[in-house]
DNA sequence: AGCGTTATCGGTCGGCTGTATTATGTCAAG
DNA sequence: CTTGACATAATACAGCCGACCGATAACGCT
């Protein structure tokens, strides 16, 4: 069946397999022939369309920045024409996290990745390349808020950007069952409560949410 | 020099070598191989105190795991007799992230460790296991201050634990360099300083800190 | 002094890895 | 119908892995 072929849409299948072996089975079982029966196909086909395993490696991560940066694009359209900061940076958060089967692998992959960047010098600055460009992205909506008034005028957008940035350290709680989904949901509803609740309401209503 | 040699302290420094490899080359170049000749001795002689890759493995964790406790505990005890609950959780937080190079090698060892757990039952119970009782731990503290009418009642004292722990989230952005450590403590003394302010202070005082 | 125990070493084994090579099959154009 | 480019498969290969083994030597004890 060699009647011509879509080369990026194959690559892409491939790299989807990869990211379901590394999902299920882990990074330590990341390996051609691994990916190759994932995929359905025999090894030589895979190198066909990878030359190399870093090859497949680069486009598999590539791919799965993008993906994920695509949902985040499409929750923040869900949200309208002119959405609340809040409703912009919970959207941002709840994506990160692994709440849901797409951002759970997305999120498992850059695990991966971010524990090998410390070992690789370029793969360190891609990985902190992408990093800094999001933490950017959550400093200008943070000005924004404190600058129309959504948010106490005396919190320094530094200080808050990075807090934000640091819910993500539920990935760890959330993926060892130690908290659950609701509970994190929850814990990020409240931090932006008080984010964007000045003064009056420092507290929160009390649901009984949690773990 | 077969003299009678004291296993246990053979054993911790095999483990630190093991750490030290984890660090510096990454889990993946994580063999016993490399492990035997950064801890300078031979493969046989490393099989002779480990008989099983995954022994060692288990013996090097756990003496992380204690490592890392002993600190803690050191940290608490420098803080007197009865020390302020804010003290006591900037304390701890602090030692889990990865600031000095003692708690930056048992950070790394984790986060290893963390994404081995995701595909091993055992090392999943395990991993959890432990950060359940750390969780523990937090929580009774967060529960004491509130009693103690440090915190103000109307926190949950569910939220605030799974908040103070997911700010070792920002074990990602140090690592990564994308936030400094000055940046990230003081974004944790901020956390504090709302957690213990009631409501009289809900911002700071604006110390131009950071990153 | 002699013997059993412990420590250490080097080598070997089967297995798995990523990569490379070769062979076979399939299609479309000249 | 031939030719050549593409797709797929099968196999080879050199390297490293963990596990295992036997030889050798230094001690402790009797």
């Amino acid at each position: 069946m060699p009647k011509q072929v879509d080369h990026q849409e194959r690559r892409e299948t491939i790299a989807r397999a990869l990211w379901r072996v590394v999902e299920q089975r882990g990074a330590a079982q990341l390996t051609l022939r691994e990916v190759a029966r994932e995929a359905g196909i025999s090894l030589g086909q895979l190198q066909h369309y990878f030359g190399t395993r870093a090859e497949l490696l680069g486009f598999a991560t590539d791919l799965a920045g993008e993906q994920s940066g695509r949902r985040a694009a499409e929750a923040l359209a869900a949200l309208g024409e002119r959405p609340h900061p809040r409703a912009v940076l919970r959207a941002m958060l709840v994506e990160l996290l692994p709440l849901r089967p797409d951002s759970r692998v997305t999120s498992r992959m850059s695990a991966a990745y971010v524990l090998e960047a410390l070992h690789d010098e370029e793969v360190h600055a891609r990985a902190r390349g992408d990093l800094v460009r999001g933490r950017e992205a959550v400093e200008r909506v943070v000005r924004q808020a404190i600058a129309d008034g959504l948010v106490a005028a005396d919190r320094d957008p530094v200080v808050e950007t990075d807090l934000l940035l640091a819910l993500t350290g539920f990935t760890t709680l959330l993926e060892l069952g130690v908290v659950g989904p609701d509970a994190a949901l929850t814990a990020v509803d409240r931090h932006l409560d008080r984010l964007f609740a000045g003064e009056d309401r420092p507290g929160g209503e009390g649901r009984p949410g949690g773990r």
